[in-house]
DNA sequence: TATGAATGAGCCTTCATTCAT
DNA sequence: AATGAATGAAGGCTCATTCAT
């Protein structure tokens, strides 16, 4: 059985490095320009080899999608850990989001263009997104429960207030310097934006 | 002169084909899967011929932003004309940007897609954006100048009232259903996202 | 008539226009990439039009190897016209071919990569090129009559001439600069190569 | 280990098989009408396969080149073998180049026709092309070295007696029929050149 | 005479995927 | 487990040419 163990640790370790080439293609060029080949390539495999693994070019992209929700959820972990006031942990909430957002812009692009599953089987990156999604509902709940925020429809203003965020994160991704609008720094945009969330939901 | 007219008309009749059969495309595949080949088969024209009516993909897609971007402006534009009261014209433009969005989901998503352009010219969409979003700094201004809204950075907040309003449009398009979130009526959600902004940014 | 001949002299002068474009995109970049488009772009015609003056872009083609040659003959003739005396009409002869060559280099390319003829007609370039021909064919003889060559064989000193010459030229004209050989100034190159013609005919 | 083997020959017969008829294309199309498609037409083999053998259709093309070149230099290397004395191996060298353009004549019209190289990278075909050359630079010498050819200029001496071979070759392929020249039987108008150049070097 | 509209053929290349080994 | 060979489909684009007007 060691033998067996091994190898397995062996095909978990490829899995790995072929996710990590594609990623990082991904984040290099973008998702439409990425290929199966390059990630060949890049791990000196052959581009069949990828199919031992995952069973299309979606499947792979799913994984990386699930991870990078991992390590946003790690993130809200660790914050949610940290056991601050509600208002702030709320408002941290938000900021750490976008932050992971900004840190890396191509794989929260990714994420969500994601083309819309055709298959039945609820991919992954569906529940762990909701997982994510928790650690700001319990902020807010807290707030709720104290009375700071104005409260009746607490799932709509969660779910507002994530939409929000990710409006803030997409664009300051995508588009800044795009629209020729006038802009501040982005850490003042970004506090703004928090400021203005916070504020909106308030009594 | 008769023949001349009618051959104008005819050819800004196959423009426009081509211009709606690629926006459906669009629509239908999404922008990544989009092809200048397909178009030619809709319309059932040769592929070549799309090049006298547009010098290149870009200036195809380009002209379906700008389509797109004058429709937006004109329904500001009528919202403006309307003249009402400053915080009622703020909120119901929120609404109206973000029902237009809904309206046009895939062409609201190609114009936040559009690879950035690489050419010096400002191409047309981008002054079209900063047209539609004009109206709703104009109502700003008004809410700021009859003290209705704490202000002292009208620009920052301005830029983030966009951003949040993006975010919600975006999701909306296109995750709804996909996050397994639970979800409201869009309507309600809508109003939750203008009260929350708005609110937010009051006094 | 005054009409009919207007109308004649128009036409023969967009004939000339479109050979003139012609030749100079030719020059400009090479026969491979020319193309009937670029010519009627550059004369701000429709790319029909062409049509009504040549039958083909062949026949165009044609026509301009024909005026190469034209230009070709007149220098000869106007050598001829000096009264040299036999060795140096002969020796300046090559000379003039080869600086003609040089100072037409995309021309003559052309003519030496017309595509051979697949029709029955013989083309107009044929004649043209057998007349310039002529010239050095003559002051050949003459060099033969005075016994300066010796000579059993005079056409087939002459093409072998003709053969050399072309020979310097082409290479002087595409390949300088391409083998990396040691090469000397063109100037001695085409005298060295002058004299050992020449040289190689005498007694 | 006998699979590896048969695999690895029948790679190298397609590879082959690819080559002719790309060269076969060639010949009978010339350089411009050239294309990938009508190679795997040809061997019946997708277009896409081609790629499997060679990047580029250039690096197909420059394979040609340097199987070209690899037989010049082979003969060449025939006739230094066998040791002629100096003059017989200088003329003999001449023929045999000559010779060589006109059984491979559309190799050797590919050959000179080959688009100059944009990267920076010497192509295989340049060096061959020079090494072929050595030959009979090292024939000139040894006539030079024995006082037979008058001589201050080798270099320029050798260059010219190149580019004579090469016209003759090249009018002799390409032109033969095509101008209505009084010909006379190649063998003897080849002799005459041989002559014409040799004795031009001579003292 | 001149042209605008239209086209079909062709170009090189990349890609995801399959399959026998 | 891994791979090399092969492919069909598709992509954007250019070109010479025709034809009705």
């Amino acid at each position: 059985m060691g033998v067996q163990e091994r190898r397995a640790r062996e095909k978990e370790l490829l899995r790995r490095k072929i996710i990590d080439a594609a990623a990082q293609l991904i984040v290099a060029n973008g998702y439409e320009a990425f290929s199966l080949r390059q990630v060949a390539d890049k791990i000196e495999y052959s581009a069949s080899s990828i199919y031992l693994y995952f069973k299309n070019k979606e499947e792979l992209i799913e994984a990386i999608c699930a991870e990078t929700f991992d390590e946003l959820i790690a993130r809200m972990d660790r914050l949610e850990a940290r056991n601050l006031p509600p208002l702030e942990a709320f408002e941290e909430g938000i900021r750490e989001y976008i932050r992971f957002g900004l840190q890396h812009p191509k794989h929260y692009e990714l994420v969500f263009s994601c083309p819309p599953a055709d298959n039945d089987g609820t991919p992954l990156s569906r529940s762990k997104g909701l997982q994510a999604f928790g650690t700001l509902a319990r902020a807010f709940g807290r707030c709720a429960a104290e009375g700071i925020f104005r409260c009746g429809t607490p799932e709509q203003d969660v779910m507002v207030t994530w939409m929000a965020m990710h409006g803030i994160t997409t664009i300051l991704i995508t588009d800044h310097g795009k629209w020729d609008l006038p802009w501040s720094p982005i850490e003042e945009l970004i506090e703004h934006g928090v400021r203005m969330v916070s504020h909106g939901l308030k009594k």
